[in-house]
RNA sequence: GGCCCCGUAGCUCAGCUGGAUAGAGCAACUGCCUUCUAAGCAGUAGGUCACACGUUCGAAUCGUGUCGGGGUCACCA
């Protein structure tokens, strides 16, 4: 209806303003609640071109509008403000379109090209905590709201399964790992412990006894004993015990950090996982049969967490197999000059002529940093899927300046498809304390949420509440347990969705399992109310016209913005935006349902109006949510 | 220190392509279940939109500066 209006008012522009005026200075806004009218023109841009009064500027123009479109009812003049009564037929025929589409407001499955959308990508010495599954939600979601956008849409993740910090859980297990009566180390089957746990149990070993040894080597430093220890080594122990004289606190902090830095990378066991990543590199068999072991648990317990969260992913990436085409990658830039080597040997990119810095992206020894394999890994996905339009990293927002060189140095090396990448940075995490005090997560400090118990504690906290005031009378026990799921699950990804994803969020414990107001719960649980409704309702006929009140035609008017949200949402790339649009429609619902019998109605054509839009909201809202992953019941 | 992000009610957040009296939820207090699920609805109270200046008919929204918070500046990933 803008568009008429607009379309209208510029085709006529000359006679109504004695000027040509553009699309944008006509601007539009729904009429705010307490004034009469649907839709509100402002007409402050043409006061000028008028030469009159706000008021009479308004005038005109409605004058003007009714005489043309025969939608317009009536139309009022406010503070410069004009505010347009669109016909009752004029929504008849909006819900009407809105009912006759099953998935209104969704495109044409298919119709536009393929994007990819990279979520999760975890580092596999570490379960899923507290921030993946921000992460896996979102990414899940944009993943979603771009299919429904009519995106061919590629969900992927690329698996950190490379590197020494793989070593360390590898050594830590072969070394430290209690033999069994068979004489076996610890195994997911032995032991129960889900693959992932057991992997970083052992990755969290090796930091404890590595850390203990350095300090054992850093103890015997400070009384002079150097044996076994490179003269380079003393060196520069010396240098740094030497700098600390005479230095603030913060710096003599400082440099013991690098002096713990020094004897970490001297102990024993730094040494053998150093070692063990040469052999890795090299194939060595028996290294590599334990790395696939190790790796394979740990993705069948990430396989156990995906499936909790109710998530997917068509095509995996590994870095082990990415990151010798992004070496390969650096020595054809460095031939074309993009990059430059060192005297050491390392290669670098000099990024200050565009305010950025050097940049390492290959070690003196060769060997590859995490930019390498992100090069790599992204050409690779532009071989595997020729015709893809963007590529969408669901990365934390600490990540952003990696993410801004990573492009850059794939539009140097002159992909043209660089410019399609785009960083979906999100805000971080925090936790709140029971003093109320915001904390960041660290897994040293043990305040890290994991994942599995955080979803596990939802659903039993939803199965507590539920089993309280739920209407669960008739249902078997596998329907019971598949609703507490459904609201557990539902609440948590509400309750993570519903802020806007690039801003850092607050993790509130009580009010993630909260079910008033706000909250994942308050929109299943009105969805169920109306699917209880429909149940007792007669069959839905053709919509003949009544007069409908307020609330009805408050509930047609969100219905109808509905598209617009949800094209919105996908190039804002924000569930929140469909979730806060989701809550408004649902409360505007639960006014209209508390306000107006709907089965109760005596007036069949009004009844069978009011089954309609409840019919309709529940599709929109069903619609809305599992694109963020949320199920309605039809019961609760 | 350089660069990036953020600052709206006691708390968590909407609103930000400039538009009417800045909105929700939680927490506090009051009402409403002999009509369709009270996980609901209605109401009271709660605001110098961090601060200052500027642009404009009009600023929470745009610009500049200040203050406060976070992130990042690794031969880690």
């Amino acid at each position: 209806m803008e568009n008429i209006i607009r379309n209208l008012i510029i085709e006529h522009s000359n006679e109504l303003f004695g000027s040509q005026i553009e699309a944008k200075q006509v601007q539009f806004q729904l009429t705010r609640k307490e004034f009469e009218g649907d839709l509100t023109l402002v007409v402050f841009p043409f006061v000028k071109l008028l030469k009159t009064s706000p008021d009479l500027a308004a005038t005109k123009i409605g004058t003007f509008l009714q005489e043309h479109l025969s939608e317009i009812k009536s139309f009022l003049v406010v503070q410069g403000f004009l505010n347009i009564s669109l016909t009752e037929n004029y929504w008849f025929s909006e819900l009407k379109k809105i009912a006759k589409s099953e998935n209104f407001g969704y495109q044409k499955a298919n119709s536009k090209g393929t994007i990819m959308v990279e979520y999760a990508s975890p580092n596999t010495n570490k379960p899923l905590h507290l921030g993946h599954l921000r992460n896996v939600f979102l990414g899940y979601s944009v993943a979603e709201i771009q299919k429904a956008n009519g995106y061919k849409v590629v969900k992927t993740q690329i698996i950190n399964d490379r590197g020494i910090h793989i070593c360390k859980s590898m050594l830590a297990w072969e070394r430290f790992s209690p033999l069994n009566e068979k004489g076996e180390r610890e195994t997911p089957e032995n032991t129960g412990l889900k693959g992932d746990k057991l992997v970083g149990k052992y990755y969290v070993i090796f930091d404890k006894e590595y850390n203990a040894e350095a300090k054992l080597i850093i103890e015997s430093w400070e009384n002079g004993n150097f044996d076994g220890f490179s003269e380079q080594v003393k060196a520069e122990f010396l240098k740094f015990e030497e700098a600390k004289i005479g230095k603030t606190e913060n710096a003599i902090i400082d440099l013991s950090a690098k002096i713990k830095e020094l004897a970490k990378n001297q102990t024993t066991l730094m040494r053998d996982a150093n070692e063990m990543l040469m052999k890795w590199e090299a194939r060595d068999p028996q290294i590599y049969l334990l790395w696939t072991t190790m790796n394979s648990w740990v993705y069948k317990g990430f396989d156990v967490t995906y499936k909790t969260m109710g998530v997917d992913f068509d095509k995996i990436y590994y870095e082990s197999e990415t990151y010798l085409i992004g070496k390969e990658v650096i020595e054809e830039g460095l031939a074309k000059n993009v990059f430059f080597k060192k005297d050491d040997g390392s290669v670098w990119i000099d990024l200050t002529s565009d305010g950025l810095d050097e940049k390492l992206l290959l070690r003196s020894n060769g060997t590859a940093v995490y930019m390498t394999q992100d090069v790599g890994t992204a050409i690779d996905r532009f071989k595997d899927y020729p015709d893809l339009e963007g590529v969408t990293y669901t990365v934390g927002n600490e990540q952003d300046y990696h993410f801004k060189v990573l492009f850059l140095i794939l539009k140097k090396m002159g992909y043209s498809w660089a410019e399609s990448c785009y960083h979906l940075s999100y805000g971080m995490v925090e936790l709140r304390n029971d003093q109320g005090e915001i904390g960041k997560m660290k897994s040293r400090e043990g305040t890290v949420v994991d994942a599995d118990d955080l979803m596990d504690e939802v659903v039993s906290s939803a199965k507590k509440m539920t089993q309280e005031r739920g209407h669960l009378e008739g249902m078997t026990e596998i329907e019971k347990e598949n609703l507490y799921r459904q609201i557990g699950m539902g609440g948590l990804k509400y309750y993570l969705l519903k802020v806007d994803p690039r801003k850092s969020m607050a993790f509130n414990p009580e009010e993630s399992i909260e079910l008033n107001g706000n909250t994942g719960p308050f929109i299943q649980y009105t969805y169920a109310r109306i699917q209880s409704l429909l149940g007792k309702a007669n069959k839905i006929e053709a919509i003949s016209e009544v007069s409908i009140n307020a609330d009805e035609k408050e509930l047609i008017k969100l219905m109808v913005l509905f598209p617009s949200i949800l094209q919105e949402s996908g190039k804002e790339n924000s569930p929140a935006l469909l979730i806060n649009y989701t809550y408004d429609l649902v409360k505007s619902f639960n006014q209209f349902y508390h306000n107006v019998p709907v089965n109760a109605e005596e007036n069949a054509a009004l009844r069978n109006l009011r089954l309609i839009l409840c019919d309709n909201v529940a599709k929109i809202v069903k619609n809305a949510m599992k694109l963020i992953g949320i199920e309605v019941p039809n019961r609760m």
